[in-house]
DNA sequence: TTATATACGGAGATACTCTCCGTTTACCAA
DNA sequence: TTGGTAAACGGAGAGTATCTCCGTATATAA
């Protein structure tokens, strides 16, 4: 009678179990933003206090842990393209967008692997955050193709893949202004000449 | 009497050194090739034939070895600057010449932190090639700006940072065709609005 | 309170990097 | 040719990181 419901899963997680994955959430984003994203693991689950075992437990690779880290940054980025698009032309709309793009790489310091795959699409692990911001950027492009203000022959993901390149190459806050500028000159050269 | 003249360097360098040198090139070339530039050192001195010492007096680092494989790409990529700037109007030879960046890139497969080292100037290690590659893009933009085709308030070396963030992500094929629609794109972005 | 699914911890197997130093060898001079 | 010697060699091993395995502990449900 009192029966959950479905077949599968009947009790709900342990609360020490959660509790170690927010600790190694927290250690592990404070530990890649001052080491990198090579950072030792088991010194990260040293920090946080716990075993080695059970870090892999929660985040099989390293990789599942930085997608993991980052899962709310690319979710916030990915909620303002429908703000913006609401608010702003959608010229301006891509710009403003692409600004925040910047700013998103820019807390993602040494890591530039990881950015390459969120936006190269490459690794499995984060095709959800690949699909999401493809998905953002993709409505934003469109608006501003069918309102004949740009034209573009190009996957947009790659005005996203050329920012990087040049925002998150190790050159700090000189590479997001140069990031910016860029933007600018991408969004001239994708212009409708008219 | 018989001195060598100067006081340093005088005796020529040992024939095996050399031999060694050459054999953990070409081993190294093809270890990157296959397995991106993570391959394990240890394994390639072992392919090689020689002891791990042997590739670590040799190359002290895995970035020295891998520059030291990429050295004669880079020469011909620079040397081609100068005969595209003889030979082509200013926009037309920087346009041939990033063309010819792209097929660069692609030759260095999943290298991309490499390629981040050559043109971020991040690394010590690089600095040679990187101070090449800039001086070679400085001038094809300079004759250009000088010409009044274009107008560029960015580092040159950023529109190849752009081209490597689309180029050298793991797409392969697609990508170098995407690099090369974005050099259109930059080109038409930078250029002078009459 | 008790049974048990769930989670924990950390020792240890494996792998990689890089150094150190005793041994070997190529080069030069006589 | 023949030493003498600077230069180069090789590989054992120290240090460090990743990831697994399994005996132990415990949160939860009944």
């Amino acid at each position: 009678m009192a029966d959950e419901g479905d077949s599968t899963a009947v009790r709900k997680p342990r609360a020490d179990a959660e509790r170690n994955r927010v600790r190694l959430l927290e250690t592990a984003k404070a530990a890649f933003a001052e080491k990198g994203s090579g950072a030792s693991l088991d010194e990260i689950a040293r920090t946080a206090g716990v075993g080695a075992g059970t870090l892999y437990r929660h985040f099989p690779t390293r990789d599942a842990l930085v997608a993991a880290v980052y899962r709310n940054e690319t979710d916030q980025l990915v909620a303002a393209a429908d703000r913006l698009a609401e608010t702003y032309p959608p010229v301006t709309a891509l710009r403003e967008w692409l600004l925040l793009f910047v700013d998103y790489i820019a807390t993602k310091h040494g890591m530039s692997e990881v950015l390459n795959s969120i936006v190269g699409g490459t690794s499995e692990l984060y095709s959800a955050s690949t699909a999401q911001v493809k998905q953002a950027i993709a409505k934003l492009v469109d608006r501003a193709v069918l309102s004949g203000d740009i034209r573009l022959e190009l996957d947009p993901l790659d005005l996203l893949r050329a920012l990087a390149g040049v925002a998150n190459i190790g050159l700090g806050p000189d590479g997001e202004r140069a990031a910016k500028r860029l933007i600018d000159i991408l969004i001239a050269g994708i212009r409708a000449r008219r």
